[in-house]
DNA sequence: ATGGCTTGAGTGTCAAGA
């Protein structure tokens, strides 16, 4: 079984990088983030074709999350309970017994601004819901545009970044909280190549040079790290015309 | 140099991303 999350920045423009993505990587389920459209302007006719049931929780112009699956989703959940949200960055279902959790998690803008504060208190809200969720669902795995480097070895230049949104100490400890609840970075499962990254800006040639940073996560309950056998960055689809900045990662389970 | 691209909205250019 693989499960897989993308923040494909605009579903629209990036659908066929998606669908030629799925018939090559094959996962099972797949997160995706900033969709950027309403229910009106999804795919779901293109995906059922790939052979995928979609679930979508999106809105217009900003953010919105899908998940794709090659069976049945249950027990959906569109909202992150006990947080008022306007915006669309959660969806779950439990496909083959895996609990799969979709989040786009704030991107914070600036330390100290209200966007970082919003952000903060989403991460909070997280992770009281994951307490409970874990009880309910021994085999979890939450995946998504988590807006955090986690170490310094995910940031391309941890000097110039120390500090900065996506890489502050608050926003590290909230992920490190994560961890604290028994999520296991399925990434950190395996050895990985030095200078791993999912994210790299579109400007300055970032991605020609590898500035980039490691953002994009799938974090998993224990009784699916036992289960995991594999994990890693697909940097194929950022190398295509019109990319995506993120690429996608994808974990794999016996 | 708070820039550099890309997207959606919408027809001017701006907000937002990370």
């Amino acid at each position: 079984m693989k499960l897989a999350t993308w923040n494909v920045n605009s579903l629209k423009v990036r659908l066929p990088h998606l669908l030629g993505w799925l018939a090559s990587a094959q996962p099972d389920v797949v997160c995706l983030q900033e969709t950027k459209t309403e229910d009106a302007g999804f795919p779901f006719a293109e995906l059922a074709a790939a052979g995928y049931q979609a679930l979508h929780n999106g809105q217009k112009t900003y953010n919105g999350v899908a998940l794709l699956a090659r069976s049945e989703p249950s027990e959906v959940l569109r909202a992150l309970p006990g947080f008022e949200d306007g915006q669309k960055r959660l969806l779950a279902a439990t496909v083959a017994g895996v609990r799969c959790i979709c989040a786009y998690m704030p991107n914070g803008q600036a330390v100290g601004s209200e966007k970082y504060a919003y952000k903060l208190a989403w991460l909070d809200a997280l992770a009281r819901w994951l307490q409970d969720e874990l009880k309910r669902f021994p085999q979890l795995a939450l995946l998504g545009d988590f807006n955090i480097a986690p170490e310094d070895r995910d940031v391309h230049d941890p000097q110039a970044w120390q500090g900065q949104v996506l890489c502050s100490e608050p926003e590290r400890a909230a992920f490190r909280r994560f961890i604290d609840l028994g999520l296991v970075d399925a990434f950190r499962l395996f050895p990985q190549p030095e200078k791993s990254f999912t994210w790299w800006d579109y400007r300055m040639m970032a991605f020609r040079r590898n500035h980039g940073l490691r953002i994009d996560h799938i974090l998993v309950s224990p009784r699916l790290a036992a289960r995991c056998r594999a994990c890693l960055i697909d940097v194929a689809p950022r190398k295509l015309e019109r990319p995506s900045d993120h690429a996608p990662v994808i974990a794999e389970f016996v």
